[in-house]
RNA sequence: GGUCGGUUUGCCGAGUGGUUAGGCGCUGGUCUGCAAAACCAGUUACAGCGGUUCGAAUCCGCUACCGACCUCCA
């Protein structure tokens, strides 16, 4: 069951070709790094990805990257984005495109999200794009103007409903109109562009029909998904501030283009918030995913891992806003510590001859209505943890289990922590400058032990340590160590 | 102004009309050379007002406050 933004209730999920689910999720634009922000579609999705192939499902999961459109501002002003920033720090727009993209994924794979099936560019799909302009102007629902074309809005409302998607209705749009610059090319204030004509100095530009040119925002979700999904799919994802215009203006894409919205299920995952505020470049409090990863932001008080992060966008519901501060993301990690201590101490646990106080039924039971319902993924962790107190008892001798509860519970933990919430144990609670803390200390107790001339202290520790592939270098200044080659 | 959502215990954050979400913190106890971890016990709230109901945090209405979107945004 989940819900759906179109009819804003929740829905039993059924894919249109038993077995197969299409899901189509809106990627980042990769002109800078990814912040806290792109975290939250990403992991959300992730688990639904995770969730639906552990269910057995055949998923094609398409996460999109763009690389091209997006007008900076209102249009003639307008100027590409990628094509904005290539030109401030003298780069090839691909260039920009390649690197961001890099450190995307270096930040997806951090937090363990897992790659998607396909992840289609923009700028890889210029002529299906031309394809589906040429379609809607073919169907009447579009209009050339200079060497751009535009959605012709007034005409499909007469036809379709647009707005159904976000509640909005054509009638309150067309009265409350701000006044923008650039608009006159255009019928209606709210038609947006499908192809829009290239200055002399655009870098990212292509030859169309109508001259030379580049796609508008919001025409390659409509072309991508459909040319990897079909025609009609299942599932398209984003963040609720895409609901409008972005997946409202795909809907009269497609619908103009095929005679139909394409999508069955549109889901939409909350915004995240920083100390009660949206977070925002204009803001100047847009926190990056590495300035979380490192502590290296005067808002962050200090370093916290990916597995934090997740763990902490999985305790709220997918569909709440989440509020990032210190004391909450500390919380978090203590409560990461103590699930992924709980999995260690499991591990190691003796069988007894019964099983007090716990049924794995009830456990796994719970947690299959939990995602069942929505993703409710904060109910499968406090189930996690009710489990997690009950293998310290174990371990404590307040309770027993017997060998093949114990086997299951191992599985469980495996199923519903690993596999589908995504948490990886490895990687949790380890800043990335401890290493570096811990060869302070030790390097600080020998030094301690050379004062009070304990030589043999001192020099086991070194002893030691060199076998563990650690130099230390005695001198006057102090105590350097560095990894041996 | 329009549309939508929220207001839960010290903090974060779930909640399908009746029975303890969970985490963090705090208090007391057990264990321990000390500490940590762990275990046991305690910390039981639902913005305000009215309504429906045998019974409402949960449904309805009004008020207050907060937020998102309406412009690129995840």
């Amino acid at each position: 069951m989940i819900y759906n933004t179109l009819t804003r209730k929740k829905e039993v999920f059924e894919p249109l070709h038993p077995g197969h689910v299409g899901l189509y999720v809106c990627g980042p634009t990769v002109y800078g790094d990814a912040h806290l922000g792109h975290a939250r579609p990403a992991i959300s999705f992730d688990v639904l990805f995770r969730y639906l192939t552990h269910l057995g499902y055949k998923v094609r999961y398409v996460r999109n990257i763009t690389d091209v459109g997006h007008l900076e501002q209102d249009a003639d002003e307008g100027e590409d984005k990628i094509a904005r920033k290539a030109r401030l720090e003298k780069m090839e727009p691909m260039e920009v495109v390649q690197y961001y993209m890099n450190r995307y994924h270096e930040n997806m794979r951090q937090l363990n999200v897992l790659p998607p099936s396909i992840e289609p560019m923009a700028s890889g799909h210029i002529i299906e794009q031309q394809q589906m302009v040429k379609r809607i102007l073919q169907n009447g629902y579009a209009y050339e103007k200079n060497g751009s074309v535009y959605f012709d809005l007034k005409k499909y409302s007469e036809t379709y409903p647009y707005g159904k998607l976000s509640g909005r209705v054509m009638d309150d749009l067309m009265t409350y109109t701000r006044e923008l610059e650039g608009q006159e090319e255009k019928k209606h204030p709210f038609d947006f562009a499908l192809w829009k004509k290239a200055g002399p100095t655009h870098l990212m530009k292509w030859p169309s029909p109508w001259g030379e040119g580049f796609p508008g925002w919001h025409l390659e979700c409509s072309v991508m998904s459909t040319r990897y999904l079909g025609e009609e799919f299942d599932i398209h994802g984003g963040g609720m501030d895409l609901v409008f215009p972005h997946h409202e203006c795909e809907i009269a894409q497609s619908t103009a283009a095929l005679g139909k919205s394409s999508v069955r299920y549109w889901m939409h995952n909350n915004m995240v918030t920083l100390n009660g505020q949206k977070m925002g470049k204009s803001l100047g409090n847009a926190v990056s995913l590495e300035e979380f990863f490192t502590g290296n932001h005067p808002l962050i008080e200090n370093a916290y891992s990916p597995m934090t992060i997740r763990f902490f966008i999985l305790q709220a519901h997918y569909r709440s806003t989440v509020d990032f501060s210190n004391p909450a993301l500390q919380a978090a990690e203590k409560g990461l510590e103590r699930l992924f201590n709980g999995m260690r101490t499991l591990e190691k646990l003796k069988p007894a001859a019964q099983t007090t106080g716990w049924s794995n039924t009830e456990f796994r039971d719970v947690c299959y209505a939990a995602m069942n319902d929505d993703l409710q993924t904060p109910l499968v962790i406090s189930q996690l943890f009710e489990a997690v107190r009950y293998v310290h008892s174990v371990k404590a001798g307040t309770e027993s289990i017997t060998a093949s509860d114990l086997e299951e519970l191992k599985s469980l933990f495996k199923t519903f922590a690993i596999e589908i919430l995504g948490l990886r144990p490895e990687e949790s609670g380890f800043s990335s400058r401890l290493p570096a803390d811990l060869m302070d200390l030790i390097i600080r107790l020998r030094s301690e032990a050379r004062k009070r001339k304990d030589f043999t202290t001192a020099d086991e520790i070194r002893n030691k340590l060199e076998k563990l592939g650690i130099i230390l270098k005695d001198s006057k200044e102090g105590t350097e160590w560095e990894m041996k080659e």
